[in-house]
DNA sequence: TTGTAGCATCTTCCATGGAAGTTACAATGC
DNA sequence: GCATTGTAACTTCCATGGAAGATGCTACAA
């Protein structure tokens, strides 16, 4: 699991770009740093105690990933994210998870098994948090769900674009989980899913993922819509 | 078209990072560099007349995309492109694109019939192409039509992920596209994919850019696998 | 011959200084 | 008062030097 795609070539030590790359993109998915706010290079380094070329090196990644934009001579500004920016994301993750599904479904069937269960005990894990009313352990298990699948469909690169979009899913997440409902329709759909990859049933798999996306789409994309106009 | 995720903040000015990315990713394109090799960022800049600030933050975005590892204190290594690394660019490629062809079929019937226009008038190019046995304007017919796709559809981050994978798709190209056969085959899928655009079938142009990509996929994998483990 | 310790040489990584460029504001001319 | 120009204070960008660490070679001992 550790081989190829990984961006920190070590095991536990990370260097100080890594660092800095991770902490920059927390700041800004907490909404420490709002959108459009401007900040120098220097500031940050002060900030976060470390020198201005690891800061560049993270921007620049940052501005990779669509966090940020490096005005030349200028300064930093955070990116907005746009409910046109949420609906981008969310037609990424419907490809990606979609096909991620049809992949563990055509896997051996004793991967499938393996998949299925981790699955199943996610959703269940799900459904006693959500019994509970514990939201954050809701969410920590529906994330914990979503990148089994896209994990257990067994290319790397999926997962890669996967874990970019999420974290800028996330901004918007802080957001909205504060008004969802309709969170117990997860439940159902999730088996589904998992029931179809252990039974090797491609094409129900890829279907139910999407459609689990889709109306997870649906539901949210009109809050945010109807929130205001720009956003975080 | 200009706005929002693009890379180069400034319209003509490309930095120096920008610029040394630009040309390392086509010396590993091309093959310049084989994979496995090993080089120095000194060497790396001395070659390219730069220093070595801008070779590093170039390394790290290349690293990113899956072209090369930096080894912590040892040195860059250029990345084997191995038939299922292939595989699973592929498997990006359906994603994406099926849902870029879904997208853009769901758009306002004005600018499907424009997209559709241009897919069309590509199609045809290539077809001239192949009839005159021009392989190099045929590639050229054919990567206009799949990009001009991706853009249609509208969703700038499908273009982003499909930029990435086409640059490793690349390398691949290099090789196979000495023996593909079939190529006349592309002709009634791009046309399929372009009528179902036109006619605002959002299932359909799925499909047909799936079962497209799938048919190319099933093609070149077996040459590739057939020609040697490793590869570029 | 084999094993080991030490060193020389390579590498990336990061801090820092200066160059180039942008912006905002104040001083000056009308 | 108003426009314009010069300048000062920022910014990013890149070159360079030194620090930390990995590797391979050589010398030496058993």
């Amino acid at each position: 699991m550790k081989t190829g795609l990984q961006v920190s070539p070590c095991e536990g030590r990370v260097s100080r770009v890594e660092a800095t790359y991770l902490a920059l993109k927390l700041l800004i998915c907490n909404g420490e740093f709002p959108p459009g706010h401007q900040v120098s290079e220097q500031e940050l380094a002060l900030r976060l105690g470390t020198s201005r070329t690891p800061v560049h090196e993270a921007c620049l990644r940052l501005q990779e990933d669509g966090m940020l934009r490096i005005l030349p001579k200028k300064g930093i500004v955070i990116s907005p994210l746009s409910p046109d920016d949420i609906a981008e994301i969310f037609e990424v993750i419907i490809a990606i998870e979609g096909r991620a599904a049809a992949l563990a479904a055509s896997r051996p069937a004793e991967a499938r098994a393996v998949l299925a269960d981790q699955l199943d005990a996610e959703t269940m894990r799900m459904q006693t948090a959500l019994a509970a009313g514990d939201m954050a352990e809701r969410g920590l298990a529906d994330a914990a769900f979503h990148l089994a699948l896209v994990e257990g469909c067994g290319n790397r690169r999926f997962e890669r674009i996967m874990q970019t979009v999420n974290d800028q899913y996330h901004r918007a997440r802080v957001i909205t989980v504060r008004m969802r409902q309709r969170l117990e329709q997860s439940l159902p759909e999730h088996r589904e899913i998992a029931a179809a990859i252990r039974a090797g049933s491609v094409e129900q798999a890829e279907t139910a993922a999407r459609v689990h996306r889709i109306r997870a789409r649906n539901d949210i994309l009109p809050l945010i819509r109807d929130l205001g106009l720009r956003h975080l």
